[in-house]
DNA sequence: GAAGGATTTCTACGTTGTGTAGAAGTCTAC
DNA sequence: GTAGACTTCTACACAACGTAGAAATCCTTC
């Protein structure tokens, strides 16, 4: 399964969080600041270059040539990832029903509703 | 997120597979046995071994020292370790509920329905 | 249109996780 | 108590990731 490292994770949260996208430089700015103070530190923007580009490589983020600092944007919103990996984890079971049956069985009342009236507003399917 | 590799995922597959639990030596037929015959290849007892340990230090793996071999189980169900999986995805995500929308929003009819009995059968949480 | 600074790409190294297994140690049946 | 089975220890190769300097490229300005 595609996985990431924890400083691509923070370069992702940050990337979602940036309608607008984000030059190298600015990426640099919000990862301090997201940072607890105790441990800010700064991150040379080639190390945050080759990061990008590996988001990039594996499809997570696109790039703008357009502008000269060019501008990174994350390819889908942090739910529709989250959506597609509950997916890829599905997938790997060959007993989905009961995998769903279990994950259904472990929800929160809140997240049960939720579910209920999204899956009411699709249509019966059948 | 705890992810396993591949060969650690073929064990924990072959455990799943093996409600009472298998020995070192054991694993290793099954695991020929499930591979595709062209590449079909003799995994070290040790080999195994390790790797067993690894998952037991991951809490995926309980070993009993009872009998000499010994054996080892899976801790969950895969369904339970699936779940749990998804579980722990959608944590991540700060919008859950968005993220459960475009879940939804993308689970085959079929998966739809059972999602619907399940959560039906749950009771309504309110 | 050449120079200089900003920006990006290339290259590289340390660390960690995983696959792999021999060597060394331990246990049990005889 | 010893041989052989079994386990633990140790080790190495390889990939992914964090990290960043050196080298190359690109605008801007004179």
């Amino acid at each position: 399964m595609i996985t990431l490292g924890v400083l691509e994770r923070s370069v992702m949260n940050a990337l979602w969080e940036s309608p607008d996208g984000l030059s190298a430089p600015e990426l640099g700015e919000r990862l301090v600041a997201a940072e607890a103070p105790a441990k800010r530190r700064e991150l040379a923007t080639t190390t945050l270059l080759t990061v990008l580009s590996r988001l990039e490589s594996k499809g997570f983020v696109s790039r703008s040539r357009a502008t000269r600092p060019h501008r990174y944007h994350a390819v889908n919103s942090r739910s529709e990832h989250t959506a597609e990996l509950m997916h890829e984890v599905l997938q790997l079971a060959p007993d989905r029903d009961d995998a769903l049956a279990r994950f259904v069985g472990s929800v929160s009342p809140t997240e049960a509703e939720t579910l209920r009236r999204l899956l009411a507003s699709r249509g019966t399917g059948n």
